[in-house]
Formats: C-alpha cells, structure tokens, sequence
RNA sequence: CGCGGAGUAGAGCAGUUGGUAGCUCGUCGGGCUCAUAACCCGGAGGUCACAGGUUCGAGUCCUGUCUCCGCUACCA
C-alpha cells in the first residue's frame, strides 16, 4: 500500500475576501496539518501547499462597494489569512497566492498549452452586459421577476421563491444587481473545458480505481458521472484574474476554479524552482488535496482532466473532503459575520492555538455537518486536555520532583500489570497510524488521548502515594513507567497539538523524538533531570465563554439593522396608495412554504392577496386582524393567484416579520401616509 | 424537481464483510487524595429518523417516506 516516496499535501485555497474562520480550520487546514505532521514525523518526504485565491466576481464586487481596488483588498486579507495560519502552526513549506507572478505565468501557460493541442471548444454566446459598470454580469448578478412565480427578486439562475432554476434571459424586467441599471445582450466568446469527452476515463479512475474515497466525494463523483458531464466554461469577461492567453481576447480572464487549482503548481514550483517537477510528475508522488464539500466536482472532476489534458502530471490519490461545520447551531457566514475568525481567537485566547486545535479535530465534521459550541469547546477544555491530558503530566512530574528530586527513577522489577500498561503503547500506535493515514483524523486524536487516559489509570491503580514510605523501589519502578507514557505522549500528540508538545518536552527535559519511538518504554533514561512541572492547559472560565458568546451575537449583522436606503422624493411616496385593511379570510396556498392566500376588506372593496408570510403567521392568527395595505401595487400572478396589493411587513434583521397595524382599530380604507 | 451525503443514549461520535448496540463528555453512586475539586471504578440512560420487506438473525441488505446539509449567493 506503501510504495510512495513522496507526499504532495495541498490545502483548499482560502478565498481571499475576509478572513479565515473556524469552519476553514476545521473542514481543511486542521487535518491537513495533522496529517504533515504526521508524516514528518514519520521522516517521510512531504510537502504542503498553500495559498491565498485571490480572484474571482466577488472580490471584485467588493471592491467597488468599499471604493477601493481589489488588489486593495486582496493584499489586506491575504496578509490577515497568512499570519493568521502562521500564528496557529499550520504548518505550510509554502503559503502564496493566485496574484503571483509566477502563478500568472504558470496559469498562462498551462491554458496556453491545452489551447494549443486543441483541447477546448470555443463558443460564442449572448450575455447580459451592464453598460454603467462597463462589464458582463455573473448569472447570480442579474436580478428581475421570475417569469414562473412572479418574483420581483429572482437571480438570473435561479428564483429563490419558487426555487425554480432560470436563465438571465427568462427574466422579465432585468436589472444589473451592481449598478441597478438595465443590461443589454452582446455577444462574447468563451474556451470550453469538454469535460464529456473524458468521461469514460473519469469513470475508470474514480469509479472503479478509487473505491476508497469517502463516501461523500465518491457519491458526489458518480452522480456527476451518472447525469452526464457538459463542457465547461473556463474563461470569464473580467478585468481581474489571469488574462486569457489569446490574441483578441482582451479583456477576459481565467475562470477562477480553473485558475486556483492550477495555484497548487504555481506555488510548488515557486518553492522549488528546480525540483518541483519531482513532485507532479513522478508517479512515485502521492498527492493529496484537503477541501471541504463543496469543492468536490473541481478537485475529482475538473482539475484531475486539466491535469490529463495538459499530459504529464500525477493525479490525487485522493480528496479528504470534510463536510461544513455550523456555529451555535447556525451556519457559519462571512456575509452575516456569524464566525469565529482565526485572527481574533488568537488575539483574545493568547497561548490557547491547541485548544482550538484539539476541539477543531475532535469534533471535525468528517461524515456529516457539525456544530461548534462555545459551551463545547469549553467543556473539552476543562474535562479532556485540562482533566485527561494536562493532568496526568502534572501528576507524574510533581510526584517525581516529591519523591526523586526531579530524576527519573529506576525501572525495577515490573509486576504483569506494569507490563500490561507497557504493552498498550504499542497498540494505541498502531491504531492511530492506521486512523491517519485513512484520514480518520477524529479517531486518531482519541488514540492520542487514551495515552494520558492508560497514564491516569495506571496512577490510580498503583497508588504510588500510598507505598512512598514503605516501597521506595515499587515507586521508583511506578514513576519510571508514567513518565515513559508522558514521554510518548509527548510524540503522540506532536501532530494534532504542537505547541503543548513542545512545552511538554520542555518539561521532560527532553529534545524532540522520532516516531519510531513511540511505543517504547524506554524513552527517558534513568537518573535523567527533569525540569520544573508546569500545567500543561489552564481551565477556561465561564465569564470568558460568555463572552465570546456576546460578542458573536453583537458582531453579527443579525442584530443590526439594515442600513438606510438611496433617498426618495415625497412624489415617489405619495404616489403609493397605502390604507388599512381587515383581513377575512386566510388560507396556505397548497404546495408552498411561505404563502398565504388572504382574502382582505379594503373599505373600498374586497380582493385577493398572495403574501409570502406564512412561516411567521398562519391562517387563524391573521383572520380578523386589521393590517396595512399598498392597495395600488401592479396586481400579479403568484402561483396561479391574482395578488391584487402588498401587505406592509415589518422584517427584523433575523428574517422574522410582524404585520402592521393601527395601535387601537379604525376604519378600513384608512389611508397611510 | 433531480442527484449526493447524513439521521445511533441528554450532547458529540464509532459501528469494517448482517451474528449479544459501543466510545467520549454530561448525569447518578462509590473509591482515592499524588494531581488544575482533577483522577479511578460502577450504575442509569437507546423501539439505531419513520414504515414495510429479505433472512434463523438487520444499525448493517432491499423498497418507500420524512428531516437536515451540499450541488445553487457569501463560503470549507
């Protein structure tokens, strides 16, 4: 199974517009690191790959909202995302980003060369331009009316009120979501990547040569095989990115998921200007690439065809995708700054990286989405390392430095039970290796953890406090054994928690060991000095839980209100006829989620109206209720059903609504202004 | 809608080829006192999402249903 020489470890590319967050570390960068370490350890010959994905629409659109450029913005979180990673030990041979020149080069190259051998189809299409902005619209840029459900906010690829998908063309009414005015169609020209054409040999490599890969990536691979793969478009029209390398065609870019890929090269190749090639191109290289879920589809399908196309490199081995991982029970989002970012644990959590570490791995969301919990990461703290870990340490150096004067003692005769104990360390060895290196990184760490739980077992059950005065050589033969464990627990956890690894070795006076040592009771040598004991891990109070707690809360643009709209005249608001209503009747309209049908009294007369506040009301808590009425909005067909006005909603920062109402009940037709 | 993943004790997870449901934390009881009131032992707690089916036997295989997540904005 073994026969590599070499490992290539690469790490998604962290999108450089905001900072890294928990979810990053735990779905990527944690396991990958462990894994490195890992195999350092072990002396075998690795490389880890990292970078910043610095373009791409978003970055762009941010850039123009904030009034700067977005090689402003990119400098700013890529310095921000490196040191943050720096800072908290992952531990990159190369951290760079796609805004190199030796990417750009190497990306240029790389499209050149499969644009040359012929390999992609060029097609020209119509798409939405935005004539103010001066460029062509992303799909996900165009917003209008659904032409399905009547959605005045639908996205060019999809309505998220019908959830029907839609093309930017379908919509009725389409305006640029960038500068608001009307798009027109112009004709623009793409490379396509004919992912169809290397679909039989997709199915060979995954399908049946890589049957080993988690069940979600393999699940993922074959329904994207099974439902037929259609070329794809790997040029944008964009002004940031990597230029095609094309006479005329100025003005487009690499499509970013065919640029980042292609940045783990680029960034190897920096690191090893005359060596990289060992490394993507002998088959003797085993190449690894960490990601979460949704990067599934580029790393197995599309960038191992880049690759085939391109001819002469090596193919991943596999794709360790994690799944996502949701904080206080929400998902965790850059937008709605719902997040623990990385840079700010560090700051406010000085000397606690292994914390996070440890609970990051413990609970990673390996098979399924996981939560993070403040009140979580605290009780792992104060009963697994503090309780288990960090005590068992204590225990053994500050009984060596009571009764041996800091030496490690003899090891004497060994009773079965001490041999037994002893006998164990080899076992927890093998099966940690075997849980790392099938990527079972939450397993792995549970190995690690039953070293100090066989220590503090051991301590209890020999009870070498109660024989100092009578057998000084059973104790001596007793502490010898717990500090052998410490000594290995000490390489054991050297991937998942390498700074309290080093404060351990610290304290056992002793310089890093290799991984064949582990398991050995022989680790420390007798009459060796110790040095002075100190806590491995400090409890974490409840008031620094709170808050963090608070301080989530208080960040998050839940809590804050939306910001002012562009100013209106009093014409544009006179203009809408706004009066109060009695509503008659209400009922679910069938097939729907958020709509009510509502039947209303407006004074003036009794219509239909079709609002989508069903998950906040239903029918019997709005029948009879007096509301607010646009009773002179365009009427409109949502479902099927003539909408004959608007009900005036108060929407609260969370999403909730409330209806609007008169504080004590007036005459219907009651107009508003 | 479709496709993929997931649904196992209060919480977080493991259950490889079907053969007595396990682990960690929490909880309750006991022990110990070297140790950061930490540690060790024991108990309680599960109709393995739901409904059918195959089998001597199903958490595991088959069929159907429900819920969450992804593919589909920000994003791992």
């Amino acid at each position: 199974m073994n026969n590599y020489k070499r490992y290539l470890v690469t790490s998604a590319l962290p999108y450089a517009n905001g900072p890294v967050h928990i979810g990053h570390l735990a779905g990527v960068y944690v396991p990958a690191d462990v894994y490195v370490r890992y195999l350092r350890l072990r002396g075998r010959e690795v490389k880890f790959i990292g970078g910043s994905d610095e373009h791409g629409v978003p970055i762009t659109i941010k850039a123009r909202k904030e009034g700067i450029t977005p090689q402003d913005i990119v400098d700013k979180y890529h310095l921000i995302i490196k040191d943050s990673f720096e800072r908290f030990g992952i531990s990159f041979d190369i951290y760079s980003r796609t805004s190199s020149k030796m990417h750009h080069k190497t990306a240029s190259d790389f499209f050149r060369k499969l644009y040359d051998d012929g390999i992609f189809i060029e097609k020209t299409t119509a798409q939405y331009y935005d004539e103010e902005a001066g460029q062509f619209l992303a799909d996900r840029y165009i917003v209008g009316t659904c032409p399905k459900c009547g959605n005045e906010n639908a996205y060019g690829d999809q309505c998220e009120k019908c959830g029907s998908t839609l093309s930017p063309t379908e919509l009725i009414n389409p305006h640029s979501a960038i500068s608001g005015s009307k798009p027109v169609l112009h004709d623009t020209t793409h490379w396509y990547l004919p992912l169809d054409r290397y679909e039989p040999w997709l199915r060979r490599w995954i399908l049946e040569e890589h049957r080993e890969w988690k069940a979600n990536v393999y699940g993922q691979c074959k329904s994207w095989l099974d439902s037929g793969l259609q070329p794809r478009a790997v040029s944008r029209d964009l002004d940031w990115g990597v230029p095609v390398p094309v006479e005329g065609a100025e003005g487009k870019v690499l499509y970013v998921w065919f640029d980042a890929p292609i940045g783990y090269l680029s960034n190897t190749i920096e690191l090893l200007p005359n060596d990289w090639e060992r490394w993507w191109k002998d088959e003797e290289t085993k190449m690894v690439h960490f990601i979460g879920k949704d990067n599934i589809v580029f790393h197995c399908i599309m960038f191992p065809v880049m690759l085939k196309a391109h001819g002469g490199f090596i193919l991943p081995d596999n794709v360790p995708a994690n799944e996502f991982l949701n904080l206080e029970n929400d998902k965790i989002s850059t937008s709605r700054n719902w997040a623990v970012w990385l840079h700010e644990y560090l700051d406010e959590f000085p000397g606690k990286e292994d914390v996070l570490r440890y609970v990051l791995c413990a609970s990673a969301p390996e098979t399924k989405d996981n939560d993070f919990t403040w009140n979580d990461f605290q009780t792992r703290n104060n009963s697994e390392l503090v309780a288990i870990f960090g005590n068992f340490v204590n225990r053994a150096v500050v009984l060596t430095h009571k009764y041996f004067e800091g030496r490690v003692p003899p090891l004497n005769a060994l009773t079965p039970y001490d041999e037994a104990t002893l006998n164990e360390m080899p076992l927890i060895k093998q099966s940690l290796e075997n849980n790392i290196e099938t990527y079972h990184f939450r397993e792995a760490l549970k190995d690690a953890m039953n070293l100090a739980r066989l220590g503090n077992k051991y301590l209890a059950d020999t009870e070498p406090w109660r024989l100092a005065a009578t057998d000084r050589s059973r104790v001596a033969t007793i502490l010898n054994v717990a500090l052998q464990i410490c000594a290995n627990c000490a390489i054991a956890f050297e991937p998942f928690l390498p700074f309290t690894t080093q404060k351990l070795r610290y304290i056992l006076a002793k310089s890093a060991d290799s991984w064949d040592a582990f398991g050995r009771p022989d680790i420390l040598a007798e009459a060796h000095k110790l040095n002075e004991a100190q806590l491995l891990f400090d409890k974490i109070e409840d008031r620094e839980i709170e808050k963090q707690k608070a301080k989530l809360k208080a960040a998050s643009k839940l809590s804050a209100p939306a910001p002012q709209k562009d100013a209106c005249t009093c014409d544009d608001f006179m203009k809408m006829d706004i009066r109060t209503a009695t509503v008659l009747e209400a009922e679910r309209v069938p097939k729907t989620d958020k709509l009510l049908r509502l039947k209303v009294d407006t004074g003036i007369d009794v219509r239909t109206i079709v609002s989508g506040i069903a998950e906040h009301y239903s029918p019997e808590d709005i029948v009879g209720k007096q509301i607010c009425l646009l009773a002179n909005l365009e009427p409109r067909r949502i479902k099927g059903i003539e909408s004959q006005g608007m009900i005036l909603m108060a929407q609260q920062p969370d999403g909730t609504m409330r209806t609007i109402r008169p504080d004590s009940p007036v005459e219907n037709g009651a107009t508003v202004s």
